[in-house]
DNA sequence: CAAAAAACGTTATGTTATAACATTAAGACT
DNA sequence: AGTCTTAATGTTATAACATAACGTTTTTTG
């Protein structure tokens, strides 16, 4: 869990942690800029990716965006809730049956699921109930 | 089901009626500049999107690409499959059972669903047995 | 300490998508 | 048909997302 992290992957990962919605790249740039304008686009890609390949931080794929990880998990079988209004994004694990029923549906279509894995947008607990 | 589209409409539709896989704007750009060098990305993307509002295409999220619409339908409750292989898009109808199943499992984790979609990548039925 | 590997800095460029505004085409109503 | 209106298009520019390539520095390790 604590291998130690380089500072520039450090400074990119405080970002996401201090952030409950997903932020692009970019937004993490200009955030990093406030303190330092050595900043480029390939530094932070290249902390995004491996802080991904670490499962340190996530990619919301129908976002383009990042967003800190929040589970201990291997990287697989992830559920994320995204807030279409507020933009909160929220981390689960698919439990077993959820696994099973994706993995079954593709298989009635006869197509081999590569890895359970669901990006959900609708409201969030706070944004239905105003 | 067969109102008439323009000749820009028409011309991104045909192409991506000829191709079983999800193309870029980008790609169909490069497609339509075989016979004209008129085109633009904004001519594409405004034909794309009206293609999209119409049902006559939809946009795969997790790649950023366009497919052929195949389905009847009134545009939600979609399951696209994605072969990793050879990339293919296979379209299909959610089905009740699997509506209420996804409605039902965010809802369990306290939030609302837009609408339940799903794009799932893996294996096709062609690619899986080589 | 020397060699190798990993990370970083930097520049450039590739890819995806839309804003803004002028012009043309199409439909609708006397 | 003529004019008014709206829809679609052409065109230019630029915003937003992402990586290639290559040289240098730092870290690891034998």
């Amino acid at each position: 869990m604590s291998e130690k992290l380089t500072s520039n992957r450090k400074a990119v990962l405080a970002i996401l942690n201090a952030s409950p919605t997903a932020m692009s790249a970019y937004e993490i740039l200009d955030c990093l800029h406030r303190h330092d304008s050595k900043w480029k686009p390939a530094t932070v890609y290249r902390a995004l990716n491996y802080l991904i390949d670490g499962h340190y931080v996530h990619r919301i794929e129908s976002e383009q965006k990042f967003i800190s990880c929040t589970q201990t998990h291997d990287g697989s079988d992830r559920h994320f809730l995204i807030c279409q209004q507020c933009g909160n994004v929220s981390e689960h694990l698919l439990d077993e049956r959820a696994k099973y029923f994706l993995t079954a549906l593709a298989e009635d279509l006869d197509f081999q699921l590569r890895s359970p894995y669901l990006e959900s947008h609708g409201l969030c607990h706070n944004c239905r109930n105003n």
